[in-house]
DNA sequence: CTGAAAGCGCTAACAC
DNA sequence: GTGTTAGCGCTTTCAG
């Protein structure tokens, strides 16, 4: 194809292009466009009016080729609309559009043999300056990540599970919302807490068991068994059975609220009433956790702080490549105490209260 | 596995270095790694091999840049966690990798000011090779796109706001949707229904609001005022205590699960019992609604029939770029009948009056 | 402060 | 079937 110098119809004006309306070399535009110092102030508006004029947009793709940056980042996220992995992408996506970068998705599924290592390196394949893993789960040891990673990686909501030159992590804090869930039903006379705990390839399913048993520990109390379900309804619903069959279960704690309100379910079908014959506690506070019946007790998950404050440290690593990782805080816990949870129901005097709601 | 050297550390391999080792041109790695024809078997393996030996990765700025293609759709979607969108923005996912393309994400938040026109550049600044548009809202008749936009685009959820060169749709399904609920809720015998329906500038809503509207114009019934909601349950809630006032209402269709079981907390709260005296249907099936109390009786979207029939459609219109738009059918509606309806309460006053149909 | 030259790693067209 | 020759549109030296 010949040399398009002078035309361009129906192809896309190029910066050689805006900078031979402004009358300055090429260069001058890409310093412009790149918000680079030691730039004329007169010349700056020449060059961006003539881009304006042409409808000019700079090409990323040559761009990344010659900078070898892509200014993008990647995330990895489990491919499920669950509140807790959803809210927690979306945060991302508004923390990285604050940044400046682009954002690249890759879902891993769970099951996928591939697993996370195959998601990273479907990114690092596309071209992404730093990646974001949010909420990774074991698959079969999976967390040896075969491939090396040479950008800076975010681990949402986990330790580093494996090593690669740069990692950070931000939103290690189900421990404490599970510790704070605890201890509002300890604090509320109940003897013990039995858990319902989420899958166990999930380390924020781990996390929260380890603040629950290190609670009941630093209490003194017993530790029941944990019922393991999968985060869904259906599988609080299939705890709750077996639950109501217990007469010494008068408090449990569910990983998270969708297994809290199948638990409350099956608790209310087979006639025991809850927060006056057992207390319920879920986790996440999804948005109609308010509004079904009981109102259920929830703690809060940190998605938008978390999703920020990992972002911030993902980008000072991509930008500073040498620099050590600036530690976040964390944010506080927010238990939002409702309806599902009371004291635990006096065996003697079986306390006659009727409610109508 | 493959391993990643270092992107320009001057070690990343390069098509040329694999074309070296494997002793042919560099032309033919590059004909090899897009899976051409006219590569005789022997040759492929003997770059295949050298490709592997070297961790080879080819650079996919590089041919979007010599190529003016990029691999990558771009998807625009709300940034929520609502339900409806995340699944949607999942199945989307889904769809794109099976296509081989790579995404990109960019949200609009309600309210942004420059809303759609705005993502779709970004993205299209970003380079893409398609843009999908997620249940898009209308803000401040921000459907007139004054960008130009010179690739396909898939909208999911409604009917193109634009013109753009080529615009496919899919999962216009709302209105059957609506229809089904409606009809079902009439089938008990209500006389009518009542809508509890979501925020009028996101087209889903309307569009919901046109089944029901139409479904009871076909029966002949009398359409009650509509009660307009923000897709979340606290105005579910609050607009329950409004229709609890009304003794007349019998069956309310909610235009979502959300709101629907805030609906059905305020009618318990006043004493009203679903579904004795009030059926409640919602739409959607998120994960709780089978666990709710009373179980919720709502239609299921397709999000992900709906995601892979649009991304079949617009990769279709990406890689043939003169051809036709294929339609694709509706997948079929479908209604999750629970406990949350019920034949309408009997009157004292058998004011019964016979309909013909 | 501004410009000229030299690629970044790949694909496209056309030879052989 | 395979190789050769040009760029894609930008950023990078390194001059002035």
């Amino acid at each position: 194809m010949a040399r398009l110098t002078g035309r361009n119809t129906g192809t896309a004006p190029r910066s050689i292009d805006v900078a031979r309306l402004a009358g300055v070399s090429q260069k001058t535009v890409s310093r412009v466009m790149n918000g680079e110092q030691y730039v004329s102030d007169d010349v700056r508006r020449r060059v961006l009016e003539a881009a304006d004029a042409l409808g000019y947009r700079l090409n990323h793709a040559a761009r990344a080729l010659a900078s070898g940056r892509t200014q993008t980042i990647g995330v990895v996220t489990l491919g499920t609309a669950l509140y807790g992995p959803a809210s927690l992408l979306m945060g991302v996506e508004r923390a990285v559009r604050d940044t400046g970068y682009a954002l690249r998705v890759v879902n891993t599924m769970e099951g996928d043999a591939a697993g996370i290592a195959g998601a990273v390196d479907s990114l690092l394949d596309q071209g992404v300056d730093g990646i974001v893993i949010s909420e990774p789960i074991d698959e079969e040891g999976g967390a040896n990540l075969s491939v090396r990673v040479d950008v800076p990686v975010l681990i949402l909501g986990a330790p580093p599970p494996f090593a690669a030159s740069r990692v950070v992590t931000a939103g290690l804090v189900s421990h404490q919302l599970a510790q704070a869930v605890t201890e509002h039903l300890l604090e509320l006379g109940h003897t013990t807490v039995h858990h319902l705990a989420g899958p166990q390839r999930w380390y924020a399913a781990r996390d929260r068991l380890e603040g629950w048993r290190a609670t009941l520990a630093a209490h003194g109390r017993r530790e029941p068994p944990v019922i393991e379900g999968d985060w869904s309804a259906a599988s609080g619903y299939a705890a709750g059975r077996r639950l109501a069959a217990d007469d010494s279960v008068t408090a449990v704690f569910a990983a998270n609220d969708d297994m809290a309100i199948g638990l409350i379910r099956a608790l209310l079908e087979v006639g025991r009433r809850v927060p006056e014959d057992i207390s319920v506690v879920g986790l996440d506070d999804i948005p109609v956790a308010a509004y079904v019946t009981p109102p259920l007790t929830t703690v809060r998950q940190p998605f938008d702080a978390t999703a920020q404050d990992g972002l911030k440290l993902l980008v000072h690593a991509i930008e500073n490549p040498d620099a050590d990782p600036v530690p976040v805080d964390n944010p506080p816990v927010n238990l939002v105490v409702r309806e599902s949870t009371a004291p635990p129901p006096n065996r003697t005097t079986p306390e006659r209260r009727r409610t109508t709601d």
